[in-house]
DNA sequence: AATTAGCACTCGACAAACTAGAGTGCTAAC
DNA sequence: GTTAGCACTCTAGTTTGTCGAGTGCTAATT
């Protein structure tokens, strides 16, 4: 394959900047007008013909300027695109905005989002992973109130859930803490993939206390589980899209604004890009989903020892500022990974 | 003010009914010809003119049919609508749609609204209202892992939050039973707006521990009980208004949306519907929110022995099925009753 | 051989002009 | 009180024409 030679690199990259901040096809005029490449128009004109034929660029119509193609946003982004440093007012607004007391890992994916998405006035996207392989720490019992107790499960992830079960008022507290830590014997430092039908079983088959109390606990216990390993999907600035002439259609709108609305299509698309890279670009139509083949995502991953607990992206046009997108994107990236080291720094360990 | 006389309402009725379906204004012909009233088009036509003079209707252009007004609706809501009775499927589809297994109150809701925006094709709201009312049921700190401990705090509404610490690594299993059961005496049973710094401060000189455990350890209590309070808005269907021609235009769809961004504003709207009636319709300009002028409100809320513990909306344009909705809402209100009793039932005694 | 100027051509966006159709208000007849 | 008839109004949709940006090709220039 035919390489690009410096001048219609830089042409390509003349024509992507402008397009993405115009959002109007590029003509070989404007080329020649806007920046300085000393070439004149017929010039510019041969060349983006060439690039045309090689895909990266395309016409919305013959008598038209050029927009640039999928292979020429990747090439934009791999090559040709000037990392945008971010300001110092900007560094210290995106720093301000994630200092808030958070609690849960998963509240502190939720701000990361729409901090984001303010930020780029772009739609953010935060998951969780499936967490099958993260490791339960710890599971207790509280009695609340006759008849009522509180089943708590935590992970290393510093994920926590609880369910409420009834039982039988004649269950003393102190029941509830021998079967309590019993349940932290068998399944803590276990991974929740490894906890089935057949370990709750043997439970039960062992611990022997009078009324029917061990089942309803159990079943808690499974529903946390479940509840843990299903992920989460947080969304915001969806009405930002809005802002893009490239939604002014309605059915564009609607399409866009559909795949937000199945959370489960979101995650997938969000599980499905490789994390093999600190920043992930996907450009038009390399993820998926036809509905969104016009757009663009940008994500990242936060781990916490090893383990991957949860994913951000920004979701917009094709025509995007990638160039802004992915400077913040990497500058929230590492405040989170802070911000959760702070918060379950030490309850990791391996 | 001069009432409508029969005739005035029969011709209201079918305007509004048609407009309904149609979304087009409606023409004395179309009346004239659908409905069976046994009267000419130009009789309609004067009695038209009459209703528009009085308010009920009004006309988009001069040679265009009426459409309903804000106070045409009124009048159609409360006195000529018929009650639409839900077909044994439609009940039996709502029925199974509220079966899931679900731990917590706001589970419940979020699961609610889901329901009622598939159901209706509008787009839904649920809220948590404010707790100040609600009665911290237990407080317990649960050791998770060496220098770590969880709080959690458990109310009369079936709301439970909880939140990490980090702890010396010297305080003992004990010594948190110790605190734990301090607090409890301390803080059951109050509700949480009487909870303030006063108590903490009453609470950290009577509990003299050494080490700095109890500082941390009412700041997250504190911070779930902050939480507690904390209203939270479930939205679902927001795309459902692209189904409805009255956003075909993408300023309006933008407007609409933009409202649901900003769960506040939601909030607020949902939280000053008083709340005296079983079902509650608030049309057009009722609310006071520009953006949403166009649109009406249909809420309805869930108690717990006397206590409101959520509400749930319907939003969509003035032009609705309020008779598909209302008798919708009716049904899913009761359904969420029994479920509410059914998890947290005896866990409240007033 | 590469670059540029010049020119005919294409196409979409926009505005102006026109048409069809639905609906109204009014008047006069029933 | 009700209805038929008619002139009038206004919108939505179509047609037509114009403008301008941009292209591709050819021939001249460097």
């Amino acid at each position: 394959m035919m390489l690009l030679d410096d001048r219609k690199q830089r042409i390509l990259q003349a024509i992507i900047d402008d397009y993405i901040s115009t959002a109007e096809p590029v003509g070989s005029r404007t080329v020649a007008r806007k920046h300085e490449l000393g070439l004149s128009s017929a010039t510019i004109r041969n060349e983006m013909a060439d690039l045309e034929e090689m895909g990266y660029l395309s016409q919305p119509h013959t008598s038209a300027g050029r927009i640039p193609s999928d292979k020429g946003y990747r090439f934009y982004v791999d090559k040709l695109m000037k990392v945008r440093e971010l300001s110092a007012d900007e560094t210290e607004s995106l720093r301000k905005a994630m200092e808030v007391r958070i609690s849960e890992v998963n509240q502190l994916l939720k701000q990361a989002s729409s901090v984001m998405s303010r930020f780029t006035n772009y739609t953010s996207v935060a998951v969780t992973p499936q967490m099958k392989k993260s490791v339960i720490k710890a599971i207790q019992t509280l009695p609340i109130d006759t008849g009522k107790a509180l089943v708590v499960v935590v992970t290393n992830a510093g994920v926590i859930r609880n369910s409420i079960v009834k039982i039988s008022e004649s269950i003393l507290p102190d029941t509830l803490t021998r079967i309590a830590n019993f349940l932290n014997d068998k399944l803590s430092n276990m991974t929740i993939e490894k906890v089935d039908k057949s370990i709750f079983n043997e439970i039960e088959r062992e611990l022997v206390i009078p009324g029917k109390v061990v089942k309803p606990i159990l079943d808690a216990v499974t529903h946390c589980i479940k509840q843990i390993d299903c992920p989460e999907v947080y969304l915001d600035g969806a009405i930002n899209i809005f802002n893009h002439p490239e939604f002014r259609d309605i059915s564009k709108a609607k399409e866009f604004l559909s795949v937000l609305d199945e959370k489960y299509v979101l995650y997938s698309i969000m599980d499905s890009v490789s994390n093999d890279r600190l920043i992930n670009v996907l450009i038009g139509a390399e993820n998926k989903v036809e509905e969104i083949k016009d757009c663009s995502l940008v994500t990242t991953t936060y781990s916490l020892g090893g383990m991957t607990i949860g994913s951000i992206g920004v979701i917009g046009p094709t025509r995007m500022e990638y160039s802004k997108v992915i400077s913040s994107m990497k500058f929230i990236r590492e405040k989170l990974n802070q911000e959760i080291n702070k918060l379950l720094g030490d309850v990791d360990e391996d």
